[in-house]
RNA sequence: GGAGGGGUACCCAAGCGGCCAACGGGGGCAGACUGUAAAUCUGCUGGCUUAUGCCUUCGUAGGUUCGAAUCCUACCCCCUCCA
């Protein structure tokens, strides 16, 4: 199977994205033939989706990009259930407001990365409730409880783990599997979809959707899981200071998001150029080849590439030229600011609080005291100093900032 | 329904009447070294009008005690075995 007929697979293989995947070759020469439609499940529990969405949004794209129908599944009749999975009781459930308010959420961020439209490759969303809600218990169990097998779901992973860890699982959570096979029917059924694509932790699920399809449907169904995406050094990829790394910019600034890139390990950067920008795969080789320091010229790429993806050309440029000064010393817009009345005085503590640079004042007082807090590129000292119009340049700034990667103005008001 | 085990800070996990804002590890943050990298070393990792002070936190609500995460009672939740 060294040739592959189909652009999609291809360029899945070169870019990295492919983990496991059933029947390679019938895939293959589907996707050489025509058309394939092919769907991620996503879930409605946020209005937004953070980075660790992002290789299945990439897979998404790639396969819009190589002239396939993407499908976004919202998971909006799982998610009314609630995830089980959380011990606490703090398991909210939300109301049906509150997930179409997160569809459309979501809906905004796979704007920027898939095409929506009605031509045969045009994106769509669709959200499961609209055929799970309507179930009815006795005839769903006899025309699909019927196929699934206890002693075949109490081997598969995601359940074996639970019971060898003593953690809980519920029977609704232990159903999932079923419910999200019965997407895979569901869509082929009504859009025609071939291909579940997921996450490596998804192989399970997407199995028994494919079983499922050839069982109640006799059809091929083909599953594709991409890598689980850690950094080089082994952690899962997405947290930052401030928490998850969204792709809405309601949640996070284009200029944070740049910097959580610009901030990727060495080892990861030709990785994540592949997977995550569109960037030829010549000029990615080129980049990641790039020696010592020099490699983070890659990185800077790699930062304004995956925020034009996801935020837009605009503030990919922005967000560069914003950390182009900061990092120089200078005052650059785009950075968090706050105003300071002249002849007034403000101490530090409050400043790095209301920037936004650290969580409370007893965490902005330790960080002094570490002499990790700089005010014009000076410690500050103590942590009763204050911030006055004497400390304003001549433009009426002063730059304040929290280590190496945080930074923030004050400007005269 | 019965018996036993358990619910501790972001996660894991000690503590089992005062020395507990609570050991240790992970994660995170800061400092040093660097390249806004990794690795390594060091420090920090409840909050407060800045304090040998106060407030909140050890499943929930009460109680005992000068004093409780630690003892008692009730309740909720989880796990295991039995029915």
């Amino acid at each position: 199977m060294t040739e592959l007929k189909s652009d999609f697979l291809r360029v899945l293989t070169e870019r990295g994205y492919i983990h496991q995947q059933t029947d390679a070759a019938g895939l293959d020469s589907q996707a050489a033939a025509g058309v394939v439609s092919a769907y991620i499940g996503f879930d409605a529990t946020a209005d937004s989706l953070h980075v660790g969405s992002l290789v299945q949004i990439m897979l998404l794209r790639r396969l819009q990009q190589t002239g396939h129908r993407p499908i976004v599944l919202m998971g909006g009749g799982t998610t009314k259930v609630g995830d089980p999975s959380g011990r606490d009781e703090s398991r909210q459930l939300l109301t049906d407001e509150q997930i179409n308010a997160n569809i459309a959420g979501i809906r905004e961020i796979f704007a920027h990365f898939l095409r929506f439209d009605d031509s045969p490759t045009g994106a769509i969303m669709v959200n499961n409730d609209d055929w799970l809600s309507g179930l009815m218990y006795i005839p769903f169990l006899r025309d699909i409880g019927r196929h699934f097998s206890i002693n075949r779901m109490l081997t598969m992973d995601s359940v074996k783990l639970r019971l060898e860890r003593e953690q809980p699982l519920s029977f609704l959570e232990f159903n999932y599997m079923i419910l999200q096979g019965y997407d895979f029917v569901e869509l082929n059924k009504r859009y025609g979809c071939t291909l579940q694509m997921g996450g490596s932790d998804q192989w399970g699920n997407i199995l028994q959707g494919v079983e499922l399809g050839r069982r109640v449907r006799g059809r091929d169904l083909f599953g594709l899981t991409s890598p689980l995406i850690t950094t080089g050094s082994g952690a899962k990829m997405g947290k930052t200071a401030s928490g998850a790394v969204w792709l809405s910019d309601r949640r996070l600034s284009a200029y944070d998001y740049w910097q959580f890139w610009r901030n990727t390990e060495d080892n990861d950067v030709g990785r994540f150029l592949r997977m995550f920008t569109d960037l030829p795969l010549a000029e990615i080789a080129r980049l990641e080849q790039l020696p010592g320091a020099e490699i983070n010229e890659a990185k800077k790429i790699l930062a304004t590439e995956t925020t034009r993806l996801c935020r837009g050309d605009e503030a990919a440029r922005e967000a560069a030229g914003t950390a182009a000064k900061a990092f120089a010393g200078a005052a650059a817009d785009g950075l968090p600011t706050m105003t300071l009345d002249s002849g007034a005085q403000i101490p530090v503590l409050e400043a790095v609080v209301a920037l936004g640079m650290a969580a409370s004042k007893s965490e902005a007082r330790r960080l002094i005291d570490q002499g990790g807090v700089k005010l014009n590129d000076q410690p500050v000292q103590s942590s009763t100093a204050t911030i006055s119009s004497a400390d304003l340049d001549e433009r009426g700034t002063a730059r304040l900032a929290v280590g190496k990667k945080r930074h923030g103005l004050i400007k005269r008001g």
